[in-house]
DNA sequence: AGAATAGTGTCTTTTAGACACTATAGT
DNA sequence: ACTATAGTGTCTAAAAGACACTATTCT
C-alpha cells in the first residue's frame, strides 16, 4: 500500500530520518521504600518502625552535594522497566524486586542540563535484604526515614466549583541531616471536571523536582495499601502479625485495631509452627505470605 | 562548589553535551472514553448504554489504514499534560476534560519507525460535548464500541510461588469495521515477589501496541470505579439516577441493584427541581454531581 | 389498561469497630 | 511477680445484598 507521496511502508521507513525531531533525554528514578527498625533499650517493648526511601548522594552537578533518588537514562535497547531493575540492581545489589511504574515527570525545566523527562518507579522491599556498600567514595547511598505531613489547607467554594490547595510537608532524615520539602497539591473542580496538580514549594538539599517524585510515591503506597495486598512486598518472608500490622500502620500513619486487622488478613497469610522468641512475653506465632492468594486477587 | 573536574555548576552547565546521549522519542497516546446509546424502537424502553473509545484512521505509514489511538509527539517547550491536551483539542474541539497519565510505553520495538515512547493519557468526558468533524479528507475520527472478555485463564502452582496467564480478548466494532486484539496478561508470584505482564497476542487492524493501551485504560477506569468518583467525568450535567446507574453497569460490565446504588451514590448528587420525561412512564428525577465531596475526597 | 421505569421500605447477611478477657515468656 | 505483648470472644454499629412493594407516565 502506498502513502500519500507514492512511498511504500519499506521506502517510507527508509527515508525516516528521527533526526527531524528534537527529543528528549529519558531516565528512570526510583522511591525505593522499606521498614526499619528503631533502637529499643526496654528488652521486653517492640521496636518501633519507621518507612524509609534510598537516596544517593550527588557526586557531580548539578545539584552537587543535594540528595536524590537513585536513578539514570534509558538507553536504547532497553525499556524503562530493564532500566529500573537495572539501576535498582546496581544501588542495591538485589533482583527480583516489587516494582511498578509510578509517573512520568516531564516539564521541561525540571533538569538545568537540558530537556530531561524522567520516568518513575516505585520499588518495595525487605530491609533484609539489601547491604549499601558503605560510603563508596564518591557516591554514597543512605536510608532516610520519611514524614509526611498536612501543614495547611484551604477550600474555596465557587459557583460552578471550588479549588482546595493543602501544603504537606515532607520530612526526609538521615546521615545526620534533615531534607524538608512542601508540596503543594491542589485539587480543582471546575463545571464538573476534577483536577489534581502537584507543585513543588519549597526543597532543601534534594536534588531535581524528586520531592515531588517522593511525595508521589508515597501517596501511591498509602492508596494501594487500602485497597490491594502490596504491603507484603514489605515483609521478609517469615514474619509475626504483629510486625505486619506495624507496617500497616506505619504507612498508613494511623493506629490499628489488633482484633479487626487479625480478621482482615487472616485469609492472606498462612500459619507456620515457629515461633518469634526472645521478647519478655508470650512468643508469637510466624506466619507467611499465602501468594496463592495473589493469583486469585485483582490487582 | 566545584565537582572533581574543578568545575562550577555553571561551568558544568555551559559544557554540557546532550548530543553525546541517544535519546527517544516521545509521543503522548490518548485512550478517550464516553458512553454512548443504542437506538430503541420501543418508545418505552431505555436505550442501552456502550462503552466507546475514540480511533483515528492512520493516513500515512506506518500501519496506513489501521486505527488508532489519537496523539503525537511532545515538542520541548510542553510537558507531557500540555501535549495530551493539546491533541484531545486538536481531535475533538473540547478543552476542560478530565484527563490522567496512565502508562508510559517503552518497549524499544513498539515503534518501527525509530525509538519511541509512548506517555499514554486516560481521557473521559460526556458524549454530547465532542462534535467529531465528518470525514475530514485524509484523516477519520470515530467511535468504536468496546467490549474485554477474559477468553481463557490457566494457572500453574509451584513451590515457591506460581503463574496466572489469562488472555482477554478486545473487540472494537465501529464504521463498520471489527478490530479485535488479543491480549495476555501474565501474574507472576515468585519467592514473595509479585508482578504482573502485559503483552499482545494479536492484533488485527490495530496499529502499533495500541490494543495494549486501551486494555490498560479500561483496566484502569475499571478498577477507579470502585473506589473513586470518576464515572461523573462521563457524565452531563443533568442526569438521572438510572443513568447514572447504567454507565457504572456498562464500565463494570455486571448488573448493579437498584436500591444498593441509590443509596451508595445518594451523597455525591444533588436533586434538581427537574424530571426528564418523555418515556411512557414515571418522569425520573434529574440529579447533578454535588463538585463538594471532590473537595472532601482523598483523590 | 398495561408496559416499563421511578423510587422506597425493610428484612437479612456481612463486615467493621470497640473493647475486654485470657495466655505466656523473661527478667 | 510483673510487664509487655500474643491471641481470642463477643457485643454493637454500619454497610451491603436481596427483594418486594408502590408510584407514575404515555400510547
Amino acid at each position: 500500500m502506498l502513502d500519500k507521496n507514492g512511498l511504500t511502508e519499506e521506502a517510507f521507513l527508509r527515508s525516516y530520518r528521527a533526526e527531524d525531531f528534537q527529543r528528549p533525554s529519558v531516565a528512570v528514578d526510583m522511591v525505593i521504600f522499606t521498614v526499619g527498625e528503631a533502637e529499643e533499650k526496654n528488652y521486653r517493648k517492640l521496636s518501633g518502625k519507621s518507612l524509609q526511601v534510598l537516596l544517593i548522594q550527588r557526586g557531580g552537578h548539578p545539584y552537587l552535594g543535594s540528595w536524590a533518588l537513585p536513578g539514570g537514562f534509558v538507553r536504547p535497547d532497553e525499556c524503562t522497566e530493564k532500566a529500573a531493575e537495572r539501576e535498582l540492581f546496581e544501588e542495591t545489589g538485589v533482583d527480583q524486586v516489587y516494582l511498578e511504574q509510578l509517573y512520568t515527570f516531564s516539564e521541561p525545566k525540571r533538569d538545568p542540563r537540558t530537556w530531561v523527562m524522567s520516568c518513575s518507579y516505585l520499588a518495595l522491599l525487605d530491609r533484609e535484604r539489601v547491604q549499601l556498600k558503605a560510603g563508596d567514595d564518591a557516591v554514597s547511598a543512605a536510608w532516610f526515614e520519611l514524614s509526611y505531613t498536612l501543614l495547611r489547607e484551604e477550600k474555596v467554594m465557587l459557583a460552578e466549583g471550588g479549588v482546595k490547595t493543602q501544603v504537606y510537608e515532607l520530612v526526609l532524615s538521615g546521615e545526620g541531616e534533615k531534607l524538608v520539602a512542601h508540596i503543594e497539591r491542589k485539587t480543582r473542580v471546575n463545571e464538573g471536571v476534577a483536577t489534581v496538580t502537584y507543585a513543588l514549594e519549597s526543597c532543601e538539599g534534594l536534588a531535581f523536582d524528586h520531592g515531588k517524585i517522593i511525595a508521589y510515591g508515597l501517596e501511591r503506597l498509602r492508596n494501594k495499601t487500602g485497597y490491594t495486598d502490596i504491603v507484603f512486598q514489605l515483609m521478609p518472608k517469615y514474619f509475626t502479625l504483629t510486625q505486619l500490622q506495624q507496617v500497616y500502620e506505619v504507612i498508613l500513619d494511623r493506629p490499628l485495631l489488633k482484633a479487626v486487622f487479625r480478621r482482615k488478613v487472616a485469609h492472606l497469610v498462612v500459619e507456620t509452627d515457629q515461633y518469634a522468641q526472645g521478647g519478655g512475653h508470650r512468643p508469637s506465632k510466624l506466619y507467611a505470605r499465602d501468594w496463592r492468594e495473589d493469583l486469585t486477587a485483582k490487582w
